[in-house]
Formats: structure tokens, sequence, C-alpha cells
DNA sequence: ATGAAAGCGCTAACAA
DNA sequence: TTGTTAGCGCTTTCAT
């Protein structure tokens, strides 16, 4: 299988001119004559010549390709984002590549070598949970290639953020279940490690106590998938410790929740409300349907993607930014 | 912003030696002494260098990426895909730039353009609904480039296909459903342009044939979508025309199936068994839990990607092959 | 209006 | 053992 691409000094010779007549003649140069360039783009197009990016890229020292970065490709969250990065990039003359750390600092490591070896004009990066030394990020800043992160940031690196507002988010959601009556509302929590886990919990409490509903700590458990969701719950059934809502880190965790209440013989929301957190598919598709905070993947992409093309295309060092992306409750039936 | 690569030139001059003695001793070239070796690489590791792959790639006329077309990356099965290709791509040292065509044919063949100018050595791609000529994939082939289609096949075109056995997964499924006592089911099928929708028909066809239940045409609904899915079985509750089972060409139908059934008081299974087909993350959590056919999407791609480099590493002309990944069915709650 | 030549970063045949 | 040269495909000064 050998590749027959037609060169542009195919086309000159094949014409009896030179190489940059054609060149000039096929970007529509006004030093050529219309016959000439009438002729060229006639058997170009006849020989279906597609001019090599490789030589353009080689030669203006820019790929027209953006490097991305993912923990997985297998969530809907990340999927989301990379969709909307494709949409801003391919409207905007870039190609992506994409790589997957898989959640391993050392796969961030290659990756990030890897892109760079491929001279890539940018790239966008959502850090593993693993990744606490930046020494690799860093090392791309001082190649002069910009970066953007996204949903998870990394403090002291040169480059843009674009996260969401977790503790407002986590605030919207607390109150909503105070205001539609709720007063026992325990609260499924993420792990330790991570920022978002604070920034939610620290929400939930604003506003407990905004509503002067005091804080118990026996409210707030660590779950954040489906099972530990189930557990959490069935314990909570089996202690005759009913809340009258929950409020969870992600939407499985709040359906596994929901799981339990219903195995419990629970109504839902009639004895227990119940929000989630993310508004993935599964969301508008579980029974009750969930009510949760839209976390926009597809609109962080988008953002992160032209924030990146700014920069790439500024030659002034811009300051960092961090660009916030708003979330928005989504009341389905879960809650009143 | 401005890029700081260092070049083998640079290295070269600062060493006093030529560029190909740079290049010879990078690559650990035997003609190349121990102490030139030494010097030139502790320079090139103290400043950083990273061979440009761009220069390589125009040389070598390898660019050592892939192209993907997709039609939907936010797509739990596209998604595994793609994760799926990239581990095998990454593994052996190509790196894969991703586009998706939105179920749009002029945005295939913009993304096919586009891959070529990039000179990828070769393609995978899973075409649109929409897609119904195949000239922009012949125009691929005729320039040498390799190309593997993954569950969405193009008759007549020179290429590899990864496929599940869609006719034998529906025919196990509808079979499933007659072996636990049904005796009336509808299928939800896909569209008639995509073989797979055929594919699956026949399969379900085949069982009831094989247990003599006559084939009936009014049981046969156009419906891939949760909302599809939905205004079927809406319909056939208003023309009290209830089935025992109801098998879909995805999950998403079978829920939008789910939806209306509980809308109108009819229990599952007791009343009405439904099977999906795909077993992404949703199948798992629906109320209740989906019987479904698991279709790997990592598998497929993991396969499609590596059927690709043997396409890519082989002067020689290879057959078209198709490979077939096996599927299961899932039994869960919404069946017996 | 067109052509010749140089160069982007790298490799490899050929010289020395 | 190392250097010189040419060339991958293209653009772009600088001639003509």
């Amino acid at each position: 299988m050998k590749r027959t691409f037609i060169t542009i000094k195919d086309i000159a010779r094949e014409l009896s001119i030179s190489a940059s007549t054609v060149s000039r003649a096929l970007k529509d140069h006004p030093d050529i004559s219309q016959e000439t360039k009438d002729r060229v783009v006639a058997y170009a197009r006849e020989m279906g010549y597609q001019p090599n990016s490789i030589a353009l890229s080689l030669k203006s020292r820019q790929s027209h390709v953006i490097g991305l970065i993912v923990p997985e490709i297998v969530h809907h969250f990340f999927s989301s984002v990379i969709s909307g990065i494709d949409e801003v990039a391919s409207k905007a003359g870039y190609n992506v590549i994409i790589s997957q750390s898989n959640e391993s600092f050392e796969r961030e490591i290659h990756n990030t070598r890897t892109l760079l070896g491929s001279r890539v004009d940018g790239m966008l990066i959502s850090r593993t949970k693993e990744t606490v030394d930046y020494d690799h990020f860093r090392h791309i800043d001082a190649a002069g290639v910009p970066m953007v992160f996204f949903d998870r940031t990394c403090e002291g690196v040169n480059a843009d953020n674009v996260i969401i507002d977790d503790k407002k988010a986590a605030f919207d959601a607390t109150e909503y279940l105070i205001n539609t009556g709720c007063k026992k509302i325990v609260h499924l929590k993420g792990p330790e490690n991570l920022t978002i886990s604070h920034q939610r919990l620290t929400g939930y409490r604003q506003a407990l106590e905004k509503h002067a509903i005091p804080y118990k700590s026996a409210y707030v458990i660590e779950a954040d998938n489906y099972e530990k969701g189930v557990n959490a719950v069935r314990r909570l059934l089996s202690e005759h410790n009913l809340p009258d809502a929950i409020f969870t880190v992600n939407d499985l965790t709040a359906l596994g929740a929901i799981s339990a209440l219903k195995e419990g013989g629970i109504k839902i929301p009639d004895q227990v409300s119940v929000v989630g957190f993310t508004n993935g598919v599964i969301s508008r598709l579980s029974d009750p349907p969930l009510t949760t905070i839209e976390q926009n993947g597809f609109l962080m992409g988008e953002k992160a993607a032209k924030l990146l093309l700014e920069r790439i295309n500024n030659e002034e060092e811009l300051p960092s930014r961090t660009e916030v992306i708003p979330t928005k409750l989504i009341v389905r039936k879960s809650t009143y």
C-alpha cells in the first residue's frame, strides 16, 4: 500500500512552470496571471491535490494542532468536554490530538513529552488525581507552549484555568432543599484529597448556616460512587435515622441512594428528596428523574479551547486567567 | 509567547560538530565514538532537547498519526471505542487525531479532507447515518491511505471492518424473550441506512422463525432514541396493542420504551419484558435494570486500531478483512 | 508575471 | 569517526 500524494512540484513539472508559481497560483496571489491560475487550479483539482500540512507546519513553525490530556475518555463529563473542544478547534482550523492518562502520573508525564515532540501549538489538560508534582507542566511553559487546565487546576503553574463554582453550586442545591422544607439534610461527600469535595462540602455548610440549621457531622458521609451511595443510605435506614433530603457529590451516588431508599420502601420525594451533581445522561433517565446540578462539560471544553486559541494567537504574555463556568440547578422529580 | 525549541543544529554549533554527527550520536549509531555520544547526549538532556516530529514526518513520509472520525464523542459506546483505540495507538507510538462528524455527511467529507491533508498514516471511521455516497472514502483509498471501519461499515470500499455479530446478538435477545414465554415481541429498529439495523432486524426475524412465531410488520417500528422510544410505545398503548416484549436497537430507546410503559401503568417485566442493546452505564442503573446486549466498545476500538496498524506496516495489499467482536446477553430485571 | 534559491529540522548516501 | 550534501513539500525573498 503506497501513498500517492501529488505535490506542487508534480504540478509544476506537468504544466512546465516553476513550483513557486504553482504555490502562488494556488493561493490566488495577485502577481499571477489569470490564465496560469486557471490552469493550475484546474489541474490541481483534477488530480485531487491536497496541500501537505506537515510541510506547512515545518515551514511556519505552527502545527495547528492542540494536544489534549484527559484522565479518562469514557466518562460523560470528559467526553462532553472533548466534544466542546473539538467544536471550537475544528472551526478555527485546528486539529486535536487526544491522549488519556488513565489517572496515572507516569503516563501524564509521558503524554506531555509526546505532545511536545509533536510540536502542538498548545495543550488542554485535566491532570490526574495522583499529580502533586507540576514540574512537567512547568517544562511545557518553559518551552513556550501555552496551556489551559480544566476541571482540575494546578496552582503555581503559568496557565489559564476553567472550572465551575463548586461552592456556589453546592450552596444552591442545599438551599433549594431547605426552601422546599427539608431540615435534615445528609451530604454524601467526595474523597478528602480532592478540592471539589471540600468546595462542595463548604457550599453545603454555608447554606445550612444561612438558614440557621445546625451542622451535624453525622449527616456528612463519604460516598462517591453507586455502591457507596447504596451502603451509606442502607446504614441510615437500619439506624432508623431517616433524613428528609440527601445531597450527593455526583449523580451515580445519588442513584445509589435512590436505589437504597426504594429498597427500604421510602417514597421519593415525599419522604426524602435527593439531589445529585453533574447532570449526566443518567439523571434525566433515572426513576424518578434526578434533580441535579448542571456541570456543563461541553461549555467548559469550548471555553478552554477558546482561551487556549487566544493565547496561541497572542504574542504578548497574557496574565493567568481563571474562567468559571456557571452551573444551574436542574429540578426534576426527585425533589419538590 | 514564543516557542523555544532547541534543534540539532543548535547542539551541533554548541559542541562544534556537524548536525549529522549529532543526529547519529542521539540514535546511538555504531560509527560515533563513545566520547562524542556522551557529550551530545549530556548536552541534549541538559537543554531538554525534544526531536521535532514534524521534521521527522516530512522526511520519512510517515506521520505516526491515526485519524479518527466518529459520529459523536459523547456517547458511551463511542467513547469506549476511542479509549480502546488510544490504548493500542499510544502503545505503538502513534498519536490519534480525533474529529466528530456530528452525523453530518458534509462534515464527514470535510473531516476526511483535513485528515488527508494532515497526512495521517491511516483512518478509523464510523460513518454517519446520512452517508450513502462513499466517494470520499474511495478517494482515501486511492490516496493509498488504509482505513478501518467500525460499527458502521461501508460495502464496496476497500477497507477492513470491525463489527459485532448484530444478527446473532439480536437472535439471542429475541430467543431469550421467546424462551421466557413472550410471543408478541415488538422490535424498535434503527434507521434503514445502517447495516446494523438490518442485521438486528434479521436476527429478530430468524429467532421468530425458528420458534414458529409469525412475523408481523406492525410489530417493527423505526425508533432509535429516547423520545422515539417513548412515542412508539405510547402509540402502541393508545391503540390497545400491547405486546408482551419489546426488543430495541439500543439502550436509550429501551429506556424510552420503559418510561412510556410505566406512564401507562404497565408492569415490567410482569406484563412486558424489555431488552436493550449496547450495555452502556445507564442499563445497569435504570429502573428496572435493563436486560441488554453487551457490545464491547473498548475491545472494538482495540481491534480496529490493531488491524489498521497491521495495514500501515504492510507493504503488500491485504485483502479486506472483517473482524467480529463477540457479544453477550446480560440479563437484568427488565425481563424474566 | 515568473523563476531561482534558501530554509524550516532532520536523515542518509556519499566523501574524506 | 566525522562532515558535506541533498532532499522531504512548501513558502518567500530577491532577482529577472
